[in-house]
DNA sequence: AAGCTTTGCTCAAACGATTGCGCAAAAATA
DNA sequence: TATTTTTGCGCAATCGTTTGAGCAAAGCTT
């Protein structure tokens, strides 16, 4: 049981130099002429003595790590939590290992994770942005490929994958409107995101210059908030609207908790709309009506379209095409509505 | 905007050596006796070109990379979804990072997972493991440090923290013995993982003996598993059981969708119990009894436990005592039982 | 047999950092 | 002033790979 296996210790234990090893190894042994006799005896000896590679001194040396840098602004929130499983799945199918940073919706920790990423040579990175201007991973973007995911920037040279949340926000107001709701309460999560600018201008939009009485509250993609915000829509004995429009899956959860408190029955007193698209939407009671996020659609654009710009840089092509693509979402209608 | 910049640019650019730029760089400065002056012109320069060292060189050269390796069997499973970001944000807050890795419940993918880790050179590892003999781990435990978290093995020297889910288990069934029930349906998940083990071991140790009717269906930590089982056991309006414990919240949501199915009410027609503590578990209705498992202490018992032991030898030391424990779970009692 | 090609391999320089050892100059001591 | 000590820093090896360039021996051609 050798302790440790090295391109030198077989090249010694094989008589053969280190650049025949390592040619062998690496499967370059026919480019390089290497004789039979050589190759079988190497990868012989590097079986026997378990050989594996030193993934640090081959990524320092070659500049490439097999790595993909990946970016969320809370993970533990299910819906990234999804996302990342996906991605990284998808990562694992191309041979390629994941490094997971957490912004904690934090700008600052967004940068340091982006640093990290540049010092650890990883080949991509997926994120999901929570700065305010695209300034800083565009910067980043020109080092190491970058595809953003699920939030985007207005205009930027960065390509992206989101879900068209001004779409499925139509969508849904508008399926309120056609059921005969009347008012209208709107919770959002954190404004500054792209996907709640966007589902806010497509609820308005859709609303406006109707005969429909509406209000926009909140500010986190947070259970609490969407508590907080029918507690204090609905207090004491006040029912303001007929229907509540949950921007998340989290505010969503909160609003069923608030109307139970308030003693007020989802679908029958007040009409409940969501988005994302956690199972568990289906096993409350009402299910609940929600635009579906095409999650895996997009992550298999967002990584594929990575990939794309890696190969091109790799082969010292310039970049392909910029994507920056909206993936429509879809209604799943279910009783809450 | 210069393009890269290492240890030897700025050293050429401050005149000083590369060592020296080395040590003052890295906080060496009065170990080595550096001058005031020089240490000032190098830190200076060093923020002028923006430099970031290559954590890749680094590690090569140091063998510390401050990456932890995380294995998990799933991490689309919302259990391990959570325990995940929380186990990231730990290790953040230390000053490491995460790699992260997907077993998928594959022997197969844990031990590919594991040589990567190695070659990746992590300093430690935390895993989930799903592997049915300890040997791979503890071999790999020799070079690198590993804990395991919610999944351990019977007799294994690898030190582990996890939930006591055996007397979680006992706690659950005696709570539905007291509640009067008298014919329970069990279903469970992975039958060779150990939480399962244990926690089935805590149901029937609790029930043998007793004038209970009973029975243990599944084998997958699945909403279908929850679905399917219910199913078949009570089809054609048969109502044999007229409680039934959930060995996971998956396995739950998988139960409550059956049981709506076939008409059943929760709580009234059918009691209702289950293991883990997703936040959603409190929005349904109505809100489902369950074993809450204390991830987050489990979680910093693994964290600190992993830094023990790289502290130690990275002291050279040995390791410290054995850490192997079972931290008992709480039951939040709800209306579906 | 002389020259050319091919075969099969080795040498040594990177990649970007860290670090034991050593050494000149300055300061302190005798 | 001669010797010792301290100060401040540089040299060069090293971590484990990859890779361009080169070179001896064998094979082929004429």
């Amino acid at each position: 049981m050798p302790v440790k296996s090295n391109i030198f210790t077989i090249a010694s234990q094989t008589g053969y130099s280190v650049s025949t090893v390592s040619r062998v190894l690496t499967g370059q042994a026919e480019k390089y002429r290497i004789s039979k006799k050589a190759i079988d005896l190497i990868t012989a000896t590097a079986r026997q003595v378990n050989y594996q590679p030193d993934l640090v001194a081959q990524t320092l040396r070659t500049r490439q790590s097999h790595t993909i840098g990946l970016l969320v602004p809370g993970i533990d929130n299910p819906f990234f939590a999804t996302l990342s499983g996906i991605i990284i799945n998808l990562l694992a199918c191309r041979g390629y290992h994941t490094l997971l940073a957490d912004s904690r919706e934090l700008e600052q920790e967004e940068e340091q994770a982006l640093q990290m990423f540049k010092g650890r040579k990883v080949d991509g990175i997926i994120a999901v942005p929570v700065a305010t201007s695209a300034a800083n991973l565009e910067k980043i973007g020109r080092d190491i490929p970058v595809v953003l995911i699920d939030r985007h920037f207005k205009k930027t040279t960065l390509p992206y994958v989101c879900t068209d949340n001004y779409a499925g926000a139509r969508m849904a107001t508008e399926f309120l409107l056609k059921r005969g709701y009347k008012s209208i309460l709107a919770i959002q999560g954190v404004t500054t995101s792209m996907p709640n600018q966007e589902r806010l201008r497509g609820f308005t939009e859709s609303i406006e210059g109707k005969p429909i009485k509406y209000a926009i509250a909140g500010d986190t993609f947070s259970v609490e908030n969407g508590r907080d915000q029918v507690i204090k829509a609905f207090r004491e004995g006040k029912r303001p609207f007929d229907a509540i429009f949950a921007f998340s899956a989290t505010i969503l959860l909160g609003t069923i908790d608030a109307l139970r408190e308030l003693n007020l029955k989802v679908g029958k007193d007040v009409g409940v709309i969501s988005f994302d698209n956690n199972g568990f939407l289906d096993f409350l009671d009402p299910a609940v009506t929600r635009v579906e996020q095409p999650l895996r659609e997009v992550s298999e654009l967002a990584v594929a379209t990575l990939f794309e710009i890696i190969e091109a840089r790799r082969d010292g092509l310039r970049d392909p095409d910029l994507i920056q693509k909206l993936i429509p979402p879809a209604l799943a209608v279910r009783s809450s509505c």
